[in-house]
DNA sequence: GCAATACTTAGCCTCATGGCACAGTATTCG
DNA sequence: CGAATACTGTGCCATGAGGCTAAGTATTGC
């Protein structure tokens, strides 16, 4: 569990970035080598690969070495912690809300 | 757009801590005052109403000062932001399956 | 082999984050 | 009124994010 939550650390910083939601953005239509997917942002590449690599450690992306091209790929599967949370947090919201209905259906009829 | 991208930086960066995240779960349940939300949180006050400050700017909470106690309350159609995001790219990457299947078909019967 | 390509490393800068302590202000209670 | 309560403001510090330049390494193409 704390595992999971350092995880959606991880993950929700990386997604707190323009450049690197683009990047998975254009992730999504298929791996690209990161000299293509610099040539699209207005920054030196040692900048941008450090938000290469940031997507990397969070797992929201993985990249392999062939040759002198360095490709990524996303990681799809890995954006469910987000959806995990979401879930888990308007759970707790609806049995709130549950209890509270309950409530009032009571007073109405006690 | 531009807003859009700002605001969704603000929302993923609230989230990316977890004490913030504590308060957003501990907020679910209904309105809780700073003080009784610092009391769970091992952290002087000053530090803690940062956190509380940053939900605020970022649009997850709202707070109300009466008499000398800051309540805090949930603002949840915030969250909307993150949805549309998550909503946003799975749709991409759809349509980049269908056009990737629709190629594999069409290899199949050319 | 040599030059161009595609990263990669190293070092530096600035600003924001996340923590602290300490002192202040505004309310409320006895 | 005076003390306790509940924040709030200020200033300090360490760390890390996000950008840069300059130089280095490893592959590839001629």
């Amino acid at each position: 569990m704390a595992q999971y939550s350092a995880d959606l650390d991880g993950v929700f910083v990386a997604l707190a970035d323009p450049t690197r939601r683009g990047v998975l953005r254009r992730l999504g239509r298929g791996p690209v080598s990161v000299g293509d997917l610099a040539r699209d942002v207005p920054m030196t590449l040692p900048s941008f690969l450090k938000h290469v690599r940031m997507l990397e450690t969070s797992g929201l992306i993985s990249t392999v070495k062939a040759g002198r091209v360095r490709t990524c790929v996303l990681n799809r599967e890995r954006l469910g912690l987000v959806d995990d949370w979401l879930a888990a947090e308007r759970r707790a919201w609806e049995d709130r809300t549950d209890r509270l209905e309950q409530l009032l259906s009571e007073e109405d009829h006690p």
